[in-house]
DNA sequence: ATGGTATAATTAGAATATCTAACTATTTAA
DNA sequence: TTAAATAGTTAGATATTCTAATTATACCAT
């Protein structure tokens, strides 16, 4: 068992990193000029319509203002653009530029073929446990409490 | 199949967002003025002996300049020195101070509780699966070139 | 209609964090 | 001894986040 709570652990900080660190390479190759940041802030604009400023900030965990930072980020770099809503003219819309669209597809692309690789390396056994095990695991620390681990 | 590789897309995105978070919240709660980087960088040195800053740097996955200045912040925080080697006075060794060790042994044991409670979510049926699966993962993403993806 | 309150986004300022390039000091090799 | 290599720091620029204050708009009560 101990081994479990060991390669848990290693997990939460290895994994993680590892995760972080090819993502930045694979972003030095193919990404152009954008950061992980922007690439995640793109995918969750999405390809149909506009989305709130104010939504895209919370999807993503951080406040409104570090929200306009990036999208001013973004737009100056030409793949976004915002817009005051017609219905409600304190709302700011924000969209993807035909650049951002590329750029969004590219990814998504991207993204699928990397799934693909890491699921070639397990057996059909493995992922019939592991998929619904990281789905478990998602939503522990979706909703996780710091209150939850008594110090 | 598809559920397969949408859970494993999945975890790419999601869950690392909200590790990130969760962890990021626990930190606000227990963390004093700690960022999730000083913490790593604290668990990095250890308690035994003193590191080089390049070894740091390199186990971070950054840049010595960048290892620079997160030293210098965690320097005025007062939980790290950093010294000469008497050996090589080009080499800069950093140690925790007892406020360091302190720190370094509470997130050590928050992690340990938090790791308890992640076991405690699954069947030893599913950890049995889940921890090697784990291992493979890491060991996945640690080798990963973004060569390995063709677009 | 007017004034007060609430909401959404932006701005300003400060701190963290990363990188590249240049510099300083030390060690190693020729 | 000189040149090259190594380790760390500095300088400058960019990304990223937050809080607090500000601006504009919408909603509510009188």
């Amino acid at each position: 068992m101990t081994e479990f709570k060991e390669n848990i652990n290693y997990f939460l900080v290895e994994i993680f990193n590892n995760i972080l660190a090819f993502e930045q390479r694979c972003l030095n190759r193919f990404g152009g000029n954008f950061t992980i940041n922007d690439v995640h802030i793109i995918e969750q604009i999405g390809l149909d319509g506009k989305r709130k400023m104010t939504d895209i900030a919370e999807a993503m965990g951080v406040r409104l203002a570090s929200m306009t930072s990036a999208a001013d980020r973004l737009e100056r770099k030409g793949c976004i653009v915002r817009e005051r809503s017609a219905v409600d003219r304190r709302i700011v819309l924000m969209s993807l530029t035909q650049y951002g669209r590329v750029t969004f597809k590219l990814h998504k692309r991207f993204h699928d073929r990397m799934a693909n690789k890491v699921i070639e390396a397990f057996t059909d056994e493995e992922l019939r446990v592991l998929s619904p095990a990281l789905a478990s695991l998602n939503e522990f620390f979706k909703k996780a409490d710091p209150s939850m681990i008594s110090v």
